[in-house]
DNA sequence: TATGAATGAGTATTCATTCAT
DNA sequence: AATGAATGAATACTCATTCAT
């Protein structure tokens, strides 16, 4: 007749610590990615993921809360790899399309190898995979707006912002050319990228003058 | 939702010809585009948009064959849309930027009029919601092709393609700055995307200059 | 990019109203009752209740928010029952035993024709269940209390309620020698149910005499 | 958990010979008596239960076939403990209030110390737990029966077997009184059982004299 | 012997779609 | 034509049980 609610998770989730646990880890989370990206997070299944992975559904559940966890985690370990190939301090002496390309170059790189990050940031979903989203928005965009600090000091906080947010907005925008319809090899797109970005960066300098 | 031009049969399963049909039909299509907007069209049941609009289900799958043809429709009557705004020709002596800034003006007040035409355009999902963001951006890229044609006659097809696939880019990334988490206004978006999209023509020209 | 939460049910969960709504209505009830003495709450599902009530989970799901929700429907339904069959007002002139055997009459039968209701009611299980248990238990007992301020107007708030709590400790325990492993037959166990109450509220009464 | 009489085997796989094993065996019955009270059986998982008592889920599947087998066991540890308590013998001159009086207390201090043993014993459930309280219950009724024989030696088999059973519903009926939503005392509850019992057991007689 | 990661059948619940009224 | 009750396949998640280490 009594009535305790639920208690504490008999087995927790976590990050897996031993080799094997890792390699299953990292396993179900590629499958995921590459089933996201091929078609939807909605309509990508636990059950799938767990089949196509070949593993069970409870241990896809042992490493992962829920199916939100899923986005969660991939989100993190793409942030992780994103915030590893950003530079942290901006060397003196380089030029700004310089460090711009081999920063976009390093991105692709990237996105080649993790078929959903592309995928994930420039998506405009609700929810956690919006959530996910937004998070490695934000951490890009942060780099960007020091980036912008370096070159141009001279710029207002707003204006950084501004400018930032829309050489996101670029980025995203003419990342999603490399798929259908368009189509635009990652090279070429890479290449149009920076061009697209200086030449914004310029006009917005040129608009906003120091002083 | 704004006046919408004449009537053009989408993937509906009859035209609606009455008085009453007619009103019907873009009054459910007006709802579920406003769900969608809020809440994703994943998350929209059949059922939460019929209640929503007031009529029954039935009457939903009267107008539309399924769900898929929801989002079909209003792809189709956003193409319209798009399509009565953009000029056919380009009158001679405008000078780009006045053109380019007079479409995006255009486009601005169209998307403010229809709320979900941003987000359908510039969605990543998969499935029918692709399709549907796809034919709005064939549309929309046939027209920058053209238009680049004009004032650039020199470019080759290809060179044409992919500068109009690049704007699109720019269009449809920069379009987002105006949601979360950047939530910057309209008028600002709407500038930058000018400037962003001139800049860049500019330097693609001059990367690829006649002969 | 946007993320409203939930909104309001498309499709209210309400009683029926239309005679065809009312007869599934209880179908499903009286089918769930059944299958919760013959095999547990927790024993049954929601599926299994829907199959062998002929209809589809959905409609189950359309009367019932929830599986909870079918215990509480069924305790509302009993607690309905019992309360028109509990007298209000106790008319001066009648002996008690009497009075006390008329209304366990009175609820042997309802416990006949309500197969559920005496498990419900002697059930000492957690969660929903137990709180449907709770809430008949209490209308039972309050029903008690007045009747024994009624004849023993003498006896104090919590003598009172001692009396009525011990009394329907007498009623549940007894009610369940009808089942095995005692078997003991219905019209047995009420006469001794009679029996064993008048002679302990007698023994109470002797214990605690007025002044 | 109090201490527990000579070992004997229940339904375990194995007895467990070695001093750890048989540590082990007591604390995990321990852990899971105190994790049913509180929850409830179904509520309760076998993994939970390894992980509050410290061990692995394949430790506790050692002692234990499966989950039915754990209840089984806690029966059998409770019929154990009571029948210690039951004397056999009902030494002449020993009023039967005194000895009931006794019966119960030494029944009350058992229930203290072992959680899970009115819980078992009043539980209406289907499956293991039923059948663990039917050998609980026969347990104790059986003894019951042969003190009213010793008393009133002149009931017949089948009024002692009735008798024996009501007094069993008042007892099971009665314990449950100490718990929500009446929360009785244990002592007044204990105080109020022996009245009702002996106040029953007199009618009783009364209606069914000798000769 | 002990461990606890892995399994997968099973459960509650949702929602696109149908069709009798 | 319109309605909305009914359907049932599909989905996220749990948990008793096994077995390789």
């Amino acid at each position: 007749m009594s009535d305790e609610p639920a208690f504490q998770t008999p087995v927790t989730i976590q990050k897996p610590k031993q080799q094997r646990s890792i390699a299953r880890y990292h396993h179900i989370l590629d499958t995921a990615a590459t089933m996201f990206v091929r078609h939807g997070y909605e309509q990508v299944g636990t059950n799938q993921i767990a089949a196509e992975a070949g593993v069970s559904v409870g241990s896809l559940y042992r490493f992962f809360s829920d199916k939100e966890a899923v986005v969660d985690a991939l989100a993190e370990r793409y942030i992780e790899g994103i915030t590893a190939r950003l530079p942290d301090v901006f060397p003196p002496g380089v030029p700004m399309p310089d460090l711009v390309g081999g920063m976009l170059s390093g991105l692709f790189i990237f996105a080649r190898d993790n078929p959903a990050f592309d995928h994930l940031l420039t998506t405009t979903q609700t929810g956690a995979v919006a959530r996910a989203s937004v998070r490695m928005h934000l951490t890009i965009e942060a780099w960007v707006a020091r980036m912008l600090s370096h070159y141009h000091p001279h710029l207002s906080e707003p204006q950084r912002q501004l400018c930032a947010a829309s050489g996101m907005g670029i980025v995203k925008g003419m990342m999603t050319m490399a798929h259908p319809p368009d189509s635009v090899p990652f090279e070429v797109v890479q290449r149009e990228m920076v061009s697209a970005l200086m030449a914004y960066v310029g006009s917005f300098v040129a608009r906003n003058p120091p002083g």
